[in-house]
DNA sequence: CGCGGATTTGAACTGAATCAATCGACGTGG
DNA sequence: CCACGTCGATTGATTCAGTTCAAATCCGCG
């Protein structure tokens, strides 16, 4: 039984998957009607592109399941991965013209878009749901941050140990983990090998032979090359920081 | 001739270097009043720590006048500065207990301090104030983002030409900047060789070494070791993005 | 079953780190 | 006023982690 919103649409919101997650959280069940009325989904096949960078923002979405990557690239074609993105985060750059970087659909997505305007009076019509955002934001501020640390200082061995370490601890969230086999935990890795060396600052190659050694070293396994288990938590936390 | 505020105390605001570019800028006459009376000047000399990471967070910050880095640091010494902030810059993590960061000043600097408690009740009674250090917080998050690409992606001599750049740039602001001398910008380091290469994620010894190309190649020139004149801004810029 | 992209593996190379002096500016005290 | 010590910066020689180039090999899929 789904709720009418005032315009006799369905009420989709409130079978959301990503209904307490998301920044719709903030948002009483008035306010959800509202957001609901000029909320549309949208499915991204992997490898599409979400947002180019430089075009300008129209929209903005929540991620209701997948994996968004966020890029920049050079001029000469060498590419970073700034951001990774998983349901239920919020997708979109609020006050400004156009994308400071590069969206694209690391696996299939399922996104809730919004109207830019509309979403933008929303969010200065609800302090509360503007607050909401803002501590994303800050979240996200300290992802990046780690992440410099990890890009700056960190072996090519830390950094994969860390990549995995971090999917792992996420991968309940993500929704690509698997039933936990015996102790360790096992998941279906959202990214390929080329965009974990874009997100890692390194080459597929290096990336490769890295998995390779956590393999021997027993702290993972591989059931296929983008199925892990992790078997030994521990050691890879300690490959992650090099406290090893 | 200054302004009183209500309980008597001059009104320090209204003759603040920062006054219109700072996240006050975003408040009312009356606002102000009541931010300056919880406002608190606080000098900090070069090499002062200002909040140790993981340290409670008592107090938020504008900066008047200096630098401040934020640091990472791993538990074998290594360091990556993942933040440089300058006047007018707010320095603080809202909505957090304790500082995921080490804040470190450069050069000397001079802070307007807030307590936290008093802070956040105006940010909570003020949307647009709260709006302001959003934008703030995206606009940080944008140049984390771009860093990330540096220190993953570009090399020594891209990263040691794109941070001088990026001073040379922001020199008037961050009030650095000598009387531009014939056609070049002149400006005196914020950051010692060290700093640089723990904002670089390189060596001292590889920034002394790639500075010293840029100078051979008749980009920059030193006077001092931290008295920099740029000679090429176009050559500079090419460096950086290495279209050269 | 075979094709094609993704991944792994191997060998050689190189950019930046490491190790090791030396230099230079500045403040202190004889 | 100059020798001395300190700290930051430069310069040089060597090493090594990670890239590059080049083949295999592995899957996923029609």
């Amino acid at each position: 039984m789904q709720m009418m919103s005032l315009n006799g649409e369905v009420m989709r919101c409130s079978s959301c998957a990503i209904r307490h997650r998301a920044v719709c959280g903030a948002l009483s069940e008035d306010e959800l009607a509202a957001i609901n009325a000029i909320a549309r989904q949208r499915i991204v096949k992997a490898g599409e592109t979400i947002l180019n960078a430089d075009e300008e923002i129209t929209f903005f979405a929540n991620i209701v399941a997948g994996s968004v990557k966020l890029t920049k690239i050079m001029a000469d074609g060498r590419q970073q991965i700034v951001g990774l993105q998983f349901a239920p985060d919020f997708l979109g750059r609020a006050f400004r013209e156009r994308s400071p970087y590069f969206a694209e659909a690391a696996t299939d997505v399922e996104l809730c878009v919004f109207p830019k305007k509309e979403f933008e009076r929303l969010l200065s019509e609800k302090p509360g749901f503007e607050m909401r955002l803002f501590q994303d934001t800050l979240n996200e501020l300290d992802a990046a941050r780690d992440w410099m640390l990890l890009l700056g200082r960190k072996t090519a061995s830390e950094k994969v140990a860390s990549f995995l370490e971090m999917i792992a601890r996420r991968s309940p969230m993500i929704g690509c983990a698997h039933t936990a086999e015996q102790a360790g935990v096992s998941f279906h890795l959202p990214l390929t090998r080329s965009d974990i060396a874009d997100y890692l600052g390194l080459t597929i190659e290096t990336v490769s032979r890295q998995i390779g050694k956590l393999k021997s070293a027993g702290i993972v396994e591989l059931h296929a090359t983008r199925e892990v288990s992790v078997t030994d938590m521990d050691g890879l936390r300690a490959a992650a920081s090099s406290e090893a």
